[in-house]
DNA sequence: TAGATTGTTAATCGATTAACAATC
DNA sequence: TAGATTGTTAATCGATTAACAATC
């Protein structure tokens, strides 16, 4: 595999995708699959699916297919879930509990180590195991337990100053539910989840739709 | 504005961002906004901005540029959002109440009628204004209360099941929050919110910047 | 009118699909 | 070996950017 290559975002858009597809063959108990079995279940071309998987390697075998459990693993390894991440949400709001609740994330190496917020009567509160602290203890609290992501369920007026600070202290990619872009420098990770934006696309299509 | 033109999703997903863009300019009190000045803020490209909306019609005006009031309002009226929706949420749990509480989307218009939920000790409960009912009597209230679009915040088996149940009940449309496809027919629409590929994109960026 | 900026065509770039030789 | 299916090149399709004439 060419470490170095750059690979579309498309690409790496579909990946997490292929990945919940191939955990579902292995509860199935599949063992093996062609590129045009996938292509059916998943609905997206054989050929985009050799395509995708020949950024990173030969996974496949001529006349066999695709090993179930070593694809899924060798994706695993790509999307960077073969390691743990440790995690801090910012607000304990209902979004921020929705996430701490959501065991899957924990499962899939997101180990959630604490959650922050301004409202002083949640100070020491245990949310799913996860105790609420003072958003003034944060920057310590990210430098000392090594904490690379951070979740932003907060306003977006907070979610532009905080994200400014938690930058600062050195976390690597910030997971943004705040309706507004962050504008940090380069070397932040940022990734944005816009409900709001995914409602309106939404609303689109109900509109158009109904056109025809 | 031809109506019939298919446009492209790239150009859809990119609506709402401007549409946000332009209401902060309102909030701002800028009345007028050049493509040149709008992709500085927004860091895309002049051309695009301007390609993008005459996918829709001459909304500018040569020497001028664009009045910000009379595009957001256009902008509004494509994306479906110059009229309300009605909605109801499958899920009392905190995703599905942390939409309820955050007052935007009814702001938008997105009407929120009822939460359903199949925990029997919720019934009659009130989140924010919004009664908990049994799921048994959601068939009736969607064709009653004329609900067009139904959010799927419930684990991804019962997302499945009840999916079919609301398209056979004739709803528009499903803003599914379970880590699933849902494969119905094709005249229901589905916006997907899958938070834990969102995750992984982000952990890929993590394991890939780290590389260089 | 002169300057600014759009609307729109043309050029480029990138992503998807098709085809097939390589090979298990 | 024969059949199946990948890996990969080539062809197509679509999206983005550049350029500039039209026009306010």
């Amino acid at each position: 595999m060419d470490n170095n290559k750059i690979i579309s975002s498309a690409v790496i858009r579909r990946l997490p995708r292929y990945y919940r597809y191939l955990g579902e063959l292995i509860e199935g108990g599949i063992q093996r699959i062609s590129s045009n079995e996938l292509s059916s279940k998943m609905k997206v071309t054989a050929s985009q699916i050799r395509q995708d998987l020949n950024n990173f390697g030969g996974f496949g075998q001529q006349g066999y297919g695709y090993n179930v459990k070593s694809l899924y693993d060798e994706i695993g390894k790509i999307l960077g879930i073969d390691r743990t991440h440790n995690m801090v949400i910012i607000g304990a709001g209902n979004l921020g509990q929705a996430i701490i609740n959501y065991k899957d994330f924990e499962k899939r190496g997101f180990i959630i180590k604490g959650v922050f917020d301004n409202d002083m009567r949640l100070e020491g509160k245990i949310i799913s195991g996860v105790s609420v602290m003072m958003i003034d203890k944060m920057t310590d609290f990210i430098k000392e337990n090594n904490i690379e992501i951070v979740a932003l369920t907060i306003p977006k007026k907070s979610a532009r100053e905080l994200g400014k600070i938690v930058a600062d202290a050195g976390v690597k990619a910030i997971w943004n539910f705040a309706h507004t872009d962050l504008n940090l420098p380069d070397d932040v990770i940022v990734e944005n989840v816009h409900l709001s934006e995914s409602l309106m696309r939404l609303s689109y299509t109900i509109a158009n739709m109904s056109k025809e």
